[in-house]
DNA sequence: ATCCATGCCGAAAATTTTTCTACAAAGTGT
DNA sequence: ACACTTTGTAGAAAAATTTTCGGCATGGAT
């Protein structure tokens, strides 16, 4: 936490729940003006405390109910192969995260889909299809508990 | 996807990656003027596609590098030790998302902590603590290959 | 004690957001 | 075919916000 103090953990934190808060909104939560509020925002954006904005979307009305994590083993573990499967994860749309993990599993994939039929397809047409892929296995998501946008700052 | 062109799906997508463009230059982008711009982006957040807007922070710099997944599976499955496990489970910070998950495993956690040592301290001293866990088990992700944050829109 | 750096304040300028009126195209009912 | 309504867009004006800038305090260093 290098060079930030306790007001710009409450700025990151006040960011990080609503970006759309003006600076003055902030400055008055923050017992501030406008100009010191504006100057530790453009600070934190540049030491890359805040990498970039964006606006969350509510993935059921987009059409993709169904969230599954996916893990992967791979049948040799020659670099050539870890790095083509990584390339070709890159390039499938439905792998919203992927995780080269530890442990008995080689890689751990989030994926969106708008039916089951659609993660059949995804599973059989696209991510089975990169090679050398060994175990995989899917297990479905039944309920979100739990999903915080921004990190614990403590 | 029930009453969006994809005038507004293209405004979605622009969206999600850098909420600060001004309606000016997603309109030049689209072809079209600020108002109609600006009253489909209002439109777009009365409807709930657009949900809020957030800062994305970097997680390193904040002090929590480590991220891991956590399965947790119940010892007895009354709908009172669920519930008391989901509510717990609210409270702990580290936690950054959880589902309710079907297979084998009950619940997978995703979680953000500063060191090997906090991973043990959070580990012990709080999720643990939850009552009627029967199996826990960690794995630590050694590289993040891929993280979307938007949704990919058809 | 003076100088320098840092952080904050307050006001002005630039830009953006928001509102409002009007126009054109598409669909509906008579 | 005609008038009517609805929807989406354009353009300009008003309101608000962002951005810039000069100045004032505080604290540390020389």
């Amino acid at each position: 936490m290098d060079g930030i103090d306790d007001i710009d953990k409450q700025l990151l934190r006040l960011l990080q729940q609503d970006a759309k808060l003006t600076t003055k909104e902030l400055a008055s939560q923050l017992g501030l003006t406008l100009s010191p509020v504006y100057e530790r925002i453009k600070r934190l954006e540049g030491l890359g405390f805040i990498k970039q904005y964006v606006a969350v979307l509510d993935k059921g009305l987009l059409g993709q109910p169904i969230t599954t994590f996916c893990q992967v083993s791979m049948r040799y573990h020659d670099k050539a192969f870890i790095d083509k499967f990584e390339e070709e994860v890159q390039k499938l749309e439905e792998v919203q995260e992927c995780y080269h993990m530890a442990g008995q599993v080689d890689f751990l994939l989030k994926i969106h889909v708008g039916s089951l039929n659609d993660y059949h397809d995804f599973v059989k047409y696209k991510l089975s299809q990169i090679e050398n892929i060994g175990v995989l296995n899917s297990t479905f998501v039944l309920k979100e508990i739990k999903h915080n946008l921004g990190y614990y700052i403590p």
